[in-house]
DNA sequence: GTCTATAGGATGATAGAC
DNA sequence: GTCTATCATCCTATAGAC
C-alpha cells in the first residue's frame, strides 16, 4: 500500500497489480469481441493503452492472458451468483434473482462472451480443460448452493447459453428492423435490462471492432 | 451427368461439384473444431486430401469458404426440421421430434459447432450478418411452421445452444470421471443418442485436433 | 514498469505449370 | 482440375534500452 489508491491513468507509470487489472479488462473486451484466436495481443495492448510486448510481458503469453481472463470471468460469475443467493436467502424465487445477476454481468463488456469463446474451444488441451472445470463449477453451484433441481439447472444454463449467443451474434442490430428479432430478444432479456441493450446497440462497431481489414 | 455417380476417391481427378462437396465437409469438421479464425485453409486441405491453394481456388477465399459451410449447415438444419415436422404431421409432440432431429445433426461432425462459431462472431460484418439472418430464419421456422409459442421457441433454442456448448466444450471427456458432468450430459442429450456420445469420446483428439503446436 | 526494435514462424493468397 | 513454388502479411515472443 505504498501509493494511495486512485484512478488508473493511462500513459502513466503505475503499480503492477493495477496495470495488470487494467489490461485484464481490456483483454476481456477484445477476446469477447474476436475470440481467442482472432484477438491479437496488439489489439489488447491498444485497448489498454500500453505496448504489445508489455502485454505479453505481464502475462507470459497470449494463452496465459486468456486463461487469466477466464479466471476473472468465472470469479465474477460465481461471485454474482453467491451474492444474489445471499441477498435472496429464504425468499421466493432464487432462479429469478440468479437470472438477473447473470444478465447484469453484461455490464462487464466481453465477460460473458470471453467465457463463451472459451467454452467452444474444448478441443484445446489447456483452454478446454479450464473451460470444462469452470462450467462444472457453475453447475455444482446451481445444484448444491442454489438448490436447483437437475431440470432447473438445465433450464437455467440453457437460457444463459442462449443469452450469450444473442449477445455474440449481436441480435440487437436487428431489433428495430425485424419483428422476429424483437420478439426473440424480448424473451431472452429481462425487461429491466433494456438499457443495457440500447447501450449494446450503440457499441455496434466499438473500439474493439472486427478485423481491421 | 457425364460421369457415373460414384464414391469420391481422394487423390483422383473428379468433377468440380463433387470435389467442392468433399472440401465443404472437411471444412465443416475443421471449422467446427478450431473456429473461423483458428482454422487454416491448410488444415482444411489436409483433411480433404487436396492442396491448400486449391481450397482457396475453389471458394475464392477463406471467408467465402466459411460462408459456404454456414450455408450448408443451415440448409441441413432447416431440412432436418422440416422433415421431422412432415413425419410428425398431426401427432402429439412436434417439439420432441424436432429435438431429436436437431441432436441427430451431431452425426454430421462439426456442423452444429461451425454454426455456433458463426453465431458468436456477430461483430464480423459479413459473417455476423449471415449468422443473424440464419438464426432468425430458424426462429421463424419454429414459430410459423412448427407452431411453437414464443416461450416454446425460446426453450427449444436455449436447449439447442446448451447442447452446442456441451459439444464444443467437450464435456463428454469428463463423463466417466465426474458425476456432475454425467448428470448434466444426461439431461442435455436424449437417451437415444448415447451412441453418438461414445463416438464423440473416441474422437477426443481426432484428425482435426487442436493447434499443432 | 514500460518502451522500441526485431526475430522467427505461420498463413492466406497469387502465379503459373501440367 | 489440381499441384508446386512463393510472396506478403501479420503476429507472438524475445532482447535490450531507459
Amino acid at each position: 500500500m505504498e501509493q494511495a489508491e486512485g484512478q488508473a491513468v493511462p500513459g502513466t507509470r503505475m503499480r503492477a497489480g493495477q496495470r495488470r487489472e487494467l489490461v485484464l479488462e481490456a483483454a476481456t473486451r477484445v477476446f469477447g469481441e474476436r475470440g481467442y484466436v482472432g484477438a491479437t495481443t496488439d489489439a489488447v495492448a491498444k485497448e489498454a493503452g500500453v505496448s504489445q510486448p508489455y502485454v505479453v510481458r505481464i502475462f507470459g503469453s497470449k494463452e496465459a492472458l486468456f486463461l487469466a481472463v477466464l479466471e476473472r470471468a468465472l470469479e465474477r460469475l460465481t461471485g454474482a451468483f453467491r451474492a444474489a443467493l445471499a441477498a435472496q436467502a429464504g425468499r421466493a424465487d432464487p432462479a429469478a434473482a440468479m437470472g438477473s445477476a447473470y444478465a447484469e454481468l453484461l455490464a462487464d463488456r466481453g465477460l460473458l462472451l470471453s467465457l463463451m469463446h472459451g467454452f467452444i474451444l474444448g478441443s484445446d488441451p489447456v483452454i478446454g480443460a479450464r473451460a470444462r472445470a469452470g462450467f462444472l463449477e457453475v453447475y455444482r453451484l446451481l445444484r448444491e448452493e442454489a438448490g436447483f433441481s437437475a431440470e432447473q439447472a438445465h433450464g437455467f444454463l440453457a437460457s444463459g447459453m442462449l443469452l450469450n449467443t444473442m449477445v455474440g451474434i449481436r441480435m440487437s442490430v436487428d431489433y428495430e428492423r425485424d419483428a422476429a428479432a424483437r420478439e426473440l430478444m424480448d424473451s431472452v432479456f429481462p425487461t429491466k435490462l433494456h438499457f443495457l441493450l440500447s447501450l449494446e446497440r450503440e457499441q455496434g462497431a466499438g473500439a474493439a471492432g472486427p478485423v481491421p481489414s
